[in-house]
DNA sequence: ATGAAGAAACGTCCG
DNA sequence: GTTTCTTCAT
């Protein structure tokens, strides 16, 4: 009651009462101040389910914040009844400091706010014993993931090379997203793996990593599944702690996640989620639109609150991105609108090729890096990475800094993840995959023939692997040599377990990074690299200091991915349009906007209209990125896994609203010559679009007249090739393809390892376009079929 | 055990 | 075409 009153008070901020509380309470006086009427009902709705349907720039994560900050301040729950889970580390983080700002170090204390995966470890740990764990379990990284699943494969005498454990653990991710158990996978899709094996080896997956003491990133979810379906009494009792429940993206939860989130909102209900479904990207990694699609189905009764009111784009970007999502068939539906002025338009333009795409695109942010535009607010968002190095070759060229976001991440690098190893060998002692990872790195002369004898030892024993390397040494097994090393080796790890009682664990770390060896790797390797590796180990030294033990480390390592990039300085940002959610720039590159590339023809390939649904989502992701100004690229050819081919715009072109697109012609070029537009589509007001045009454009597009390496070769190759480069062109790419054409005739029945039994509907060179029995049509070079 | 040559991938990527 | 992994030979 009072709590109200301070809050209705808050605006006249003039009363000395108001102002002397709000010197004590500061946060707790006008949170809800400059919501506007769709986000306050988001934050006042405490009671009962919750759909926030956010679109881009919405103001999202301040509702989010707000209603968390507002649950606390009436007095309807203490920080630690609230559960808040978000899908990445970076969003918890960002999520923590804003209610901070909002309500003080009240807010601190959030123990159930973080991502799916760290409150199901808080809870697993807990509960461990009832499902066959001890607490102290580790989490497997993927790599330790796929070492497991290499030896589960051997061990079930399937040949390795037929059926990788890349694939295997595809599969099994899928079952875990999906919330399936070995013993709960459906029959059919059982046997897909490894001759109607994958069941199996699920079973024996798993039955590895109870041995081992360890769970995978999807068990982290499944198993409190399990555990809570085995003991109603500890569900009951999480459904009772958590009053209220509140999902970051919900467009992003699998199916194991949502079954995981309706179990605990049976309790009280108070389940508030928010989400876009337009920006619901990662149905390939197991994510439902569904969930939020049926959000109101799910959780009868549920209040559903659009919030289209964007503070972050000009008229012009949102009309385009809204127009272009509008097509979308699956979606909940919002239009979003802004107060803002319309600004410029989207541009659109066409390049040669990818090279000249990228130099174009790279020259206009040098002109507006001239103009004044900070780097730091351009970015350039493409679809796969590899499209990312023409752009970056010319960046450095023309000397733009620029930092690519989302690259490999900091725990993921080799030496992260060998220093990682030593770390946990000495905090686990039966840690076996981090002992394999490290027995022979640095080089110490353990070999294969050592490893397979401390196998054999250690199984007929059944100890650890260090265990019974301590074991075997006291053996005649070993030659000499291998034999005084491995005992050093045993030596070390117990003298370091006990600095670990002595000394901080950092500098035990340090210690244990020298006396093994470990740098000194580093050190004596000249590369390039060599010295940012060095720094990475400081890094991870460093932050090693920030927690209270070296479990605690642990544990955190396992689940953090990314190490938070060094934000801020003047670059240019670079990365996937994937990577780009979330994030927001002046001004946005969108290149290679081309059929097959984007929208992807993979992607098409195998969720069909679904898949195109997502990679329109996609487009939208791209453009609603952008504050000031989008601007699309195409090239008209591009090299696809080596080969050049012709490309068509993408349809995602055609479907931008005219008014608020504006076509540019890319500046003349000395090389080119006023022809150079003749063959150039001009996207709209032209039939470009039709099946026809398309043939027309792909029929001339395989006798291209120069190729696009060759392009600057100057004039005299420019008007002398015309007749004759052709032939020269096809030429080149047959020798270095393959060296000889293609002996597949149009209609003959051939067979591919991964797509299986199909018919040859073209022939290219030594490219074939296939219709595949089972996987439909699709363009593989010819030597990797064989006649059927 | 280490380097060179050959083969295969090459879609997005969080925990 | 480029990169990364594997395999083979030394």
């Amino acid at each position: 009651m009072s709590r109200d009153a301070a809050g209705a008070e808050a605006p006249s901020s003039t009363s000395i009462a108001a102002r002397a509380r709000a010197a004590v309470v500061p946060q707790a006086a006008g949170y809800l101040d400059g919501l506007n009427p769709e986000q306050r009902r988001a934050v006042e709705a405490t009671e009962g389910p919750v759909l926030v349907l956010a679109g881009a720039g919405t103001g999202k994560t301040r509702v989010l914040t707000t209603r968390i900050a507002h649950l606390i301040a009436i007095g309807r729950a203490r920080p630690f009844d609230i559960l808040a889970v978000t899908f990445t580390n970076k969003a918890a983080r960002e999520m923590k400091e804003r209610i901070g700002a909002l309500i003080g170090p009240a807010g601190e204390g959030m123990p159930w706010l973080g991502t799916f995966h760290a409150i199901g470890t808080k809870i697993l740990r807990r509960h461990a014993e009832l499902v066959g764990l001890r607490s102290d379990f580790t989490i497997l990284g993927t790599d330790d993931q796929l070492r497991l699943l290499k030896q589960v494969i051997e061990a079930a005498n399937i040949d390795e090379k037929r059926w990788p454990a890349r694939g295997l653990a595809q599969a099994i991710d899928g079952w875990k997203n999906r919330g399936l158990a070995p013993e709960q996978v459906p029959a059919g899709e059982a046997g897909a793996f490894g001759f109607g094996k994958g069941g199996p080896l699920y079973a024996a997956y798993q039955e590895r990593l109870r041995t081992l003491n360890a769970v995978d990133f999807g068990d982290l979810l499944l198993l409190c599944l399990k555990l809570w379906r085995d003991h109603p009494d500890v569900l009951a009792s999480y459904q009772d702690r958590f009053r209220y429940i509140l999902v970051d993206e919900y467009q992003d939860t699998n199916v194991a996640q949502y079954l995981w989130l309706r179990l605990l909102a049976q309790g009280r209900r108070n389940v508030c989620c928010v989400g876009d479904d337009d920006q619901s990207i990662y149905g390939w990694r197991g994510a439902e639109v569904d969930n939020i699609l049926r959000f109101e189905h799910d959780f009868p009764g549920a209040v559903v609150v659009r919030l289209e009111r964007n503070y972050r784009s000009t008229g012009h970007i949102l009309a385009a991105a809204s127009t272009l999502i509008a097509r979308n068939e699956g979606r909940l539906g919002k239009t979003l609108h802004t107060e803002a002025a319309a600004g410029e338009r989207v541009t659109v333009m066409g390049a040669w090729d990818s090279e000249e795409e990228a130099r174009l695109l790279c020259e206009s942010i040098e002109s507006m890096q001239a103009r004044g535009e900070p780097l730091s607010q351009v970015a350039v968002l493409v679809r796969i990475s590899a499209q990312m190095r023409e752009i970056e070759d010319r960046l450095v060229q023309l000397g733009l800094p620029y930092r690519v976001i989302g690259g490999p991440r900091f725990y993921e690098r080799a030496e992260i993840r060998d220093a990682l190893a030593y770390l946990r060998l000495t905090a686990n002692p039966a840690d076996d995959l981090a002992f394999e990872r490290i027995i022979n790195t640095p080089k110490r002369g353990l070999g294969d023939a050592t490893l397979q004898a401390l196998h054999g030892h250690a199984r007929r024993q059944s100890v650890p692997l260090l265990q019974a390397a301590r074991l075997i040494v006291e053996t005649e097994e070993l030659k000499p040599k291998p034999r005084s090393t491995l005992r050093a080796l045993g030596q070390c790890f117990g003298r370091w377990a006990k600095l670990l009682e002595a000394q901080p664990h950092a500098e035990v770390a340090q210690t244990i990074l020298e006396e093994s060896g470990y740098t000194e790797m580093w050190q004596k390797e000249r590369t390039a690299d060599a010295a940012g590796r060095l720094e990475n180990l400081k890094e991870l030294v460093r932050s090693l200091e920030e927690f209270p033990d070296l479990p605690a480390f642990l544990e955190h390592i396992s689940l953090v991915m990314d190490a938070s990039e060094a934000e801020g300085g003047e670059r240019v940002s670079l990365m996937t349009l994937h990577a780009a959610k979330g994030l927001e720039f002046d001004t946005v590159f969108l290149p290679g906007w081309e059929d097959g590339l984007f929208p992807n023809q993979r992607a098409i390939d195998e969720s069909g209209r679904a898949g195109l649904e997502e990679e329109r989502r996609l487009a939208h992701v791209g453009i609603t990125r952008a504050r000031k100004r989008a601007k699309i690229s195409f090239a008209v050819n591009r090299r696809i896994h080596g080969l050049w081919s012709s490309t068509i715009p993408s349809r995602f072109i055609d479907e931008l609203p005219e008014s608020s697109v504006e076509v540019i012609e890319a500046p003349a070029n000395f090389s080119y010559g006023p022809s150079r537009f003749d063959r150039q589509p001009t996207p709209f007001g032209s039939s470009y679009g039709t099946p026809g045009w398309q043939r027309a454009q792909a029929n001339t597009a395989g006798q291209d007249r120069f190729g696009g390496q060759d392009r600057f070769g100057g004039q005299d190759r420019f008007g002398g090739g015309r007749r004759g480069g052709p032939q020269q062109i096809e030429g080149t790419l047959v020798a270095k393809s393959t060296g000889s054409p293609s002996s597949f005739a149009v209609g003959a029945r051939i067979f591919h390892t991964k797509f299986g039994p199909g018919s040859v509907a073209a022939v290219d060179g030594n490219k074939l376009t296939v219709d595949f029995d089972k996987a439909g049509r699709k363009m593989v070079l010819d030597s990797f079929v064989q006649p059927a």
